[in-house]
RNA sequence: GUGGCCAUGGUGAAGCGGUUAACACAUACGACUGUGACUCGUACAUACGAGGGUUCAAAUCCCUCUGGCCACCCCA
């Protein structure tokens, strides 16, 4: 193969763009619901946003990301995520003037370059959400309820929520002082990665999978108890509103988030079905970033979801747009006839699809049967002359005399109860 | 960045040193001259990821490269 796509980037094939459009319009339905509105940013950035924002320490920074210099001596990266950007625009235009309220959504690539494996591509789609201007845990509650919404308005019940909470710029370095010191006691029953992590990301050692390690940390201290007052109210008023609402969670105090920016309220949609990437979903707040990028002192709160996992999640199921009808023409001249009436159901909203070619009849009606049209149609001399023919529904070839006009054919749509004329994005389940 | 496994047509795959590269599915056309799904027939890889090497002979053995998958790291 000569030619072929860069690795770690993905074509979408028409059989599996259905399952993207389903996905998509899932989450614009529940977010526009919940009083979001989508905000478009562009793919790249200055590089300097990036550093800033996720943290020049972070692993995404340090060697993840997609940097170079452009024509113009400037540095500009492809986005490896999406708060950035968006936060980015939020202040460059002000948006906090406006409102500092502010409800966003975005969906879009983002680019990192690791090695892909399951559900991790180096080129790999994000669809998520932002809310700024609100402190109160009420909004982080309702964050949750939405993504948790999202997740049963596509069918699935299988990814879990959890969360935590990191604290804030107050407590955090006490508690990352107290776990250092425990992790430093016991340095010679943890694994390399951990000792190394130890200087980097002491958090990470929490996380780790190596049963020596997991063994060495079973008694690290917590998070969740070395909060300050204000961030243990704000975790205790977060899981009160969840409770309120009656949306499942659980409490993982080892948790940890990839970037910087992250502080109070963390959380993870996880699920077991994608080998090692557990995560469908994940975001917190981010009360500092705002200032830190150049804004105002406005707090945020937000999360990402893999469209790649989540596609992975919703399996083998169907989401083909299928024909209504299908046109099979006899001769030359019945095709005017055929033409015709597809234009006229097509501008009436019925999905209509008719041989180009002049097949045999046989071949034809195969194709009606691999499109999984609904019904068919034979237009030949016969019905030209009497202008009515006889529709046939393929699941169970039950003929319908009708008229060979739009009308005459709504009215057979309407009789086969449980048809619906309109597919589109309605999932057929196999 | 590290490790393991793998690489034959549109797809799933047999073949493991020797003249025409099984088989199945998919696809196209036909048997059935106005009706699909079943059946049957015909067609469909000078070609075995790429490049070298060993051999009288290689898809089959060796090396390099490239790509894929999975895992580590990290993450959506």
């Amino acid at each position: 193969m000569a030619l072929t796509a860069i690795k770690g980037f993905n074509d979408i094939l028409p059989g599996e763009s259905g399952r993207w459009h389903y996905i998509e319009e899932a989450a614009r339905r529940v977010f526009e619901l919940n009083g979001f509105s989508e905000i478009r940013v562009p793919v790249m950035e200055k590089t300097e946003l990036f550093c800033r924002s996720i943290g020049d320490a972070t692993d995404i920074v340090e060697k993840e990301m997609y940097s170079f210099t452009d024509k113009g001596d400037n540095s500009i990266t492809l986005r490896p995520e999406g708060t950035a950007g968006v936060m980015r625009a939020y202040i460059e235009h002000k948006l906090h003037a406006l409102d500092p309220v502010a409800k966003l959504y975005y969906l879009g690539p983002m680019f990192r370059y690791e090695r892909p494996q399951k559900g991790r591509y180096r080129q790999f789609h994000q669809i998520g959400a932002e809310i700024t201007g609100v402190h109160d845990p009420l909004v982080d509650a309702q964050v949750l309820n939405m993504l948790t919404a999202f997740f049963r308005e596509i069918g699935l019940d299988e990814p879990s929520l959890q969360i935590n909470s990191l604290g804030c710029p107050e407590c955090r370095p006490a508690y990352r002082a107290a776990l250092c010191s425990f992790l430093e006691a016991r340095t010679g029953d943890l694994c390399e990665d951990c000792r190394r992590r130890l200087s980097t990301n002491p958090l990470r050692a929490l996380d780790c999978k190596v049963p020596g390690c997991i063994q060495a940390t079973v008694g690290a201290p917590s998070v969740l108890e070395h909060l300050c007052t204000g961030c243990d109210d704000h975790f205790s008023a977060v899981r009160s509103y969840l409770d309120l609402t009656e949306t499942p969670y659980s409490i993982n105090s080892r948790m940890v988030r990839g970037l910087d920016y992250y502080t109070r309220t963390t959380f993870e949609m996880v699920t077991t079905l994608l080998g090692s990437q557990s995560a469908v979903a994940a975001g917190g707040r981010y009360d500092g970033l705002i200032q830190q990028l150049g804004g105002p002192a406005i707090p945020g709160i937000g999360f990402a979801m893999g469209v790649e996992r989540i596609a992975l999640l919703l399996g083998q199921r169907e989401f083909a747009s299928l024909p209504d009808l299908f046109i099979a023409t006899m001769g030359a001249g019945e095709r005017n006839a055929a033409f015709k009436l597809m234009h006229g159901l097509l501008k009436a909203g019925v999905r209509v699809e008719m041989d180009y070619e002049g097949k045999s009849l046989k071949s034809q009606m195969r194709r009606a049967d691999k499109l999984k049209a609904c019904f068919s149609v034979v237009i030949g001399g016969n019905e030209v002359a009497s202008g009515s023919a006889a529709f046939k529904r393929m699941s169970d070839g039950i003929v319908t005399e009708a008229p060979l006009t739009v009308a005459g054919f709504e009215a057979v749509l309407a009789q086969g109860r449980g048809i619906s004329p309109h597919h589109l994005s309605t999932p057929v389940s196999e």
